[in-house]
DNA sequence: GCATGATCATGC
DNA sequence: GCATGATCATGC
């Protein structure tokens, strides 16, 4: 499979794969695709432009050729798209439309597989499903999006598949495959799929059986219909938007002088004016000032819509008047098992340096002679946007966290200092000093993070201007 | 006064 | 109960 070099998103990262998923929601494939109505989907000697839902999707949205590969649809992320209609019962419930078909049943190949190396796991593991509003008497690509996301099978269904998966072979085996029905099997049933030729021979012994393919029954869909709507729900309900409509975001020019324009009313305020202004009481926790950059952008303690989807880094920070930064900045803390199994490649910490940051500066301004930090002397100095320097993650950061690798394999606790002057330094982040993490050699310590070096943070708000 | 270790309030 | 996004405390 080929995939288009100027992609929208990444191939190789599920997360990736499904936020560009995501943006289907609430629109028609129409909507997201400018020439849809002159697309031709199929192979060159037979290309028609009466593509389906599927296959429009795949070849247009997602720029790969549709194909029968025993791999998943996104190899290197193994992950398999599906979509799948709904329907509207009378009183507006949404419900599958039909059962989910998955990938053939080969009668050849199956009995010589096990669960563990079949093709059906190899394929449909981790599923990105898209399921449409299908509607009478309307054209594929006119068929509302309503949700989008990844799927992985709970465990103990997967074991209940497992069995299914077994008693279909079973059948197989002993050449019984023309008397497999659904009724066989509980999650996972043999559907009958296709095949104008009629019934096929897999076996010299046993009678020709109708072409099968796995799939999930429609109830079965329904589970995971309703557990996806409720985990959309939930991220509704915690994430609040930066614009209300289409127009708002047209009209202020998108997210980046969206974020401007918020903070522009604030530059050069200290924090008890913005927070009169804003009819905000700092409270006492430790991110209260994180808290307050939240309010100027207009979304109090929630997450953030635009940013969670743009993968962007909101980060507060209070600079001394010498523009050293008060404190260093801190992510989540790892677990050391974990960070010593990492590639550079698929590490954590390169996950996170990666990404694009929202920088938003306060610096204190204190009367001469007065020692206190104190919120009146703290003003809001800049905003801006900015990603750590290739070179600075590729030079620097590779080898801290090389060297933090080694010395947690050797048992050391505290593997990496800010004096190492190497961008990052390592640092306990945890509840308490009970609260522990395991080292490779089994002993405890306290749970750590990662934290930028102040004096590299320093250098990198003095750069911008 | 900085570097390092320890911990907090809050939201889910 | 834990992660988040930080600040607080203390020893050198």
């Amino acid at each position: 499979m080929s995939f288009d070099n100027s992609l929208s998103y990444d191939p190789n990262d599920p997360k990736s794969i499904e936020a560009h998923a995501r943006k289907l929601i609430g629109k028609t494939l129409r909507n997201v695709l400018p020439h849809a109505k002159t697309l031709r989907v199929g192979s060159s000697n037979n290309r028609t432009n009466k593509g389906s839902f599927g296959t429009i999707l795949e070849e247009f949205y997602f720029n790969y050729k549709p194909n029968n590969s025993r791999e998943p649809d996104f190899p290197r992320a193994g992950v398999e798209l599906k979509s799948t209609p709904l329907k509207k019962l009378a009183h507006g419930e949404l419900v599958p439309k039909e059962r989910l078909v998955l990938n053939m049943i080969n009668y050849r190949d199956i009995v010589e597989e096990t669960w563990e190396t079949s093709s059906f796991t190899k394929k449909n593991l981790l599923l990105l499903l898209i399921f449409y509003l299908w509607q009478e008497n309307t054209s594929d690509i006119d068929y509302l999006i309503k949700l989008a996301g990844l799927w992985k099978f709970p465990e103990k269904d997967l074991e209940q598949m497992k069995q299914d998966w077994e008693a279909i072979r079973e059948k197989v085996i002993k050449g019984k495959a023309h008397e497999i029905s659904e009724g066989d099997t509980f999650y996972l049933g043999a559907a009958r799929k296709g095949h104008k030729e009629g019934p096929i021979k897999y076996c010299e012994d046993a009678p020709p059986a109708k072409q099968r393919a796995f799939s999930l029954k429609s109830n079965y869909v329904r589970f995971i219909l309703a557990q996806m709507q409720a985990r959309q729900a939930k991220w509704e309900k915690e994430t609040g938007p930066l614009f209300d409509s289409v127009d708002d975001l047209i009209e202020s020019g998108g997210i980046e002088n969206r974020v401007r324009e918020r903070f522009s009313h604030f530059l050069g305020k200290n924090i008890p004016e913005i927070c009169r202004i804003l009819g905000l009481t700092p409270s006492q926790g430790k991110s209260r000032y994180d808290m307050i950059t939240r309010g100027i952008l207009g979304i109090t303690s929630k997450r953030i819509e635009e940013f969670e989807k743009a993968d962007i880094i909101l980060r507060t920070i209070r600079l001394k008047e010498n523009n050293m930064p008060k404190e260093a900045i801190s992510f989540s803390s790892f677990r050391i098992k974990e960070l010593v199994e990492e590639d550079w490649d698929n590490s954590a910490i390169l996950e996170n340096l990666g990404k694009k940051f929202l920088f938003v500066v306060y610096q204190y301004q204190r009367p001469v002679g007065d020692k206190e930090f104190n919120n009146e002397y703290l003003f809001l100095r800049k905003v801006f946007f900015w990603n750590m320097p290739y070179e600075d993650l590729e030079n620097v950061v590779r080898f801290a966290w090389e060297k933090v690798k080694k010395d947690f394999l050797l048992g050391h606790g505290s593997p990496l200092k800010s004096s190492d002057e190497m961008i990052i330094h390592i640092r306990p982040h945890a509840k308490n000093s009970q609260d522990l993490d395991v080292m490779p050699n089994g002993t405890f310590t306290t749970k750590k993070s990662f934290w930028l070096n102040q004096k590299y943070l320093k250098q990198v708000i003095e750069n911008y201007n």
